[in-house]
DNA sequence: CGCTTCACGCAAGAATCTTTCGTGATTTTG
DNA sequence: CAAAATCACGAAAGATTCTTGCGTGAAGCG
């Protein structure tokens, strides 16, 4: 699956624009990188059925839907078996405070980016839901302050052919 | 700006729907929500300019693109003063491996969300630039192994009216 | 009770999507 | 080297979707 795909610049292009605005026209989209559209559409499709483009997905704004608090979760676990990761990282996905979990390495074994309503919320799991869970020895919490960068997943300065 | 809005339970069929598929059909999100395209439309639009869909965005497969290194990294400052914190924001905002960045509170005092091609390309960023940085005193970075869960902001079962 | 306000949905015109097909450029093959 | 095959582009047309302009009915208010 994570094979490497070969995609010439206009390629790039209908990336960089469509993770810029995912909602975009065809025919917009086929202007700003210079081809008319059918073939940017059937470039898209590749791009799609490929898995380079993964889906689609709309940003909405946490604090105006009433959701106060963003913070990122270290975990440190006891044990770091296979099974004891896997069952670890299926319990995040029943926690809907949880968004994006990751298995790291380093100092902890997951990272976890949590919204909740406000702070009461927030501390609520952590401390009954998190901190209580089997096997969890560590846990580190950093409160976001404020986003100072969001860009898509890709750079494309760094791997534009 | 982060006036809490009032919605109703069929903007928030929206907001879950475009969620997870940015670029659904005005008429396709119109029937699962359970109203008219016009309408749908019109709501639509309300939810973009109230800021409340700050916008959209395709998810690429970074490992399908060469991008195999998906790290976070801790970032804890000398200074803490309001000026210092803005210049290494605005850092931030220079290098293309920092994908999102936010301060935060607590141990460390930045968390950055890094892509790279590999892990040589992410140790030169780490030591050549990061580390090396005015100001910056401690860098703790966590490579992630997988990805586990991958939602939207939003969790509904929590703030659903 | 009557007025205002608001959101819905129908209908129609405009824009877009999507397919089909012919052309030319590049690559492969004999 | 030439012929065949492959590939992607772009024009054109029909299907779908977007978008606007009303008319209607349900709530809120004086």
């Amino acid at each position: 699956m994570p094979l490497k795909a070969d995609l010439d610049a206009i390629d790039w292009k209908i990336l960089r624009e469509l993770q810029h605005d995912g909602r975009m026209t065809n025919v917009e989209l086929s202007g700003r990188v210079g081809i008319s559209a059918p073939p940017c559409l059937r470039r898209i499709r590749r791009l799609e059925e490929t898995g380079i483009i993964r889906g689609y997905r709309a940003l909405l704004n946490a604090p105006a839907l009433g959701l106060d608090v963003v913070a990122f979760c270290l975990i440190g676990l006891h044990h770091q078996a296979d099974a004891e990761l896997k069952t670890f990282a299926e319990r995040t996905r029943g926690w809907p405070i949880v968004r994006d979990a990751w298995m790291v390495s380093g100092e902890s074994d997951f990272l976890l980016h949590c919204v909740a309503s406000d702070l009461g919320a927030f501390q609520t799991f952590v401390i009954e839901e998190l901190a209580s869970a089997p096997n969890v020895d560590t846990v580190r919490t950093a409160l976001t302050i404020r986003r100072v960068k969001d860009e898509g997943l890709v750079a494309f300065s760094e791997v534009r052919p």
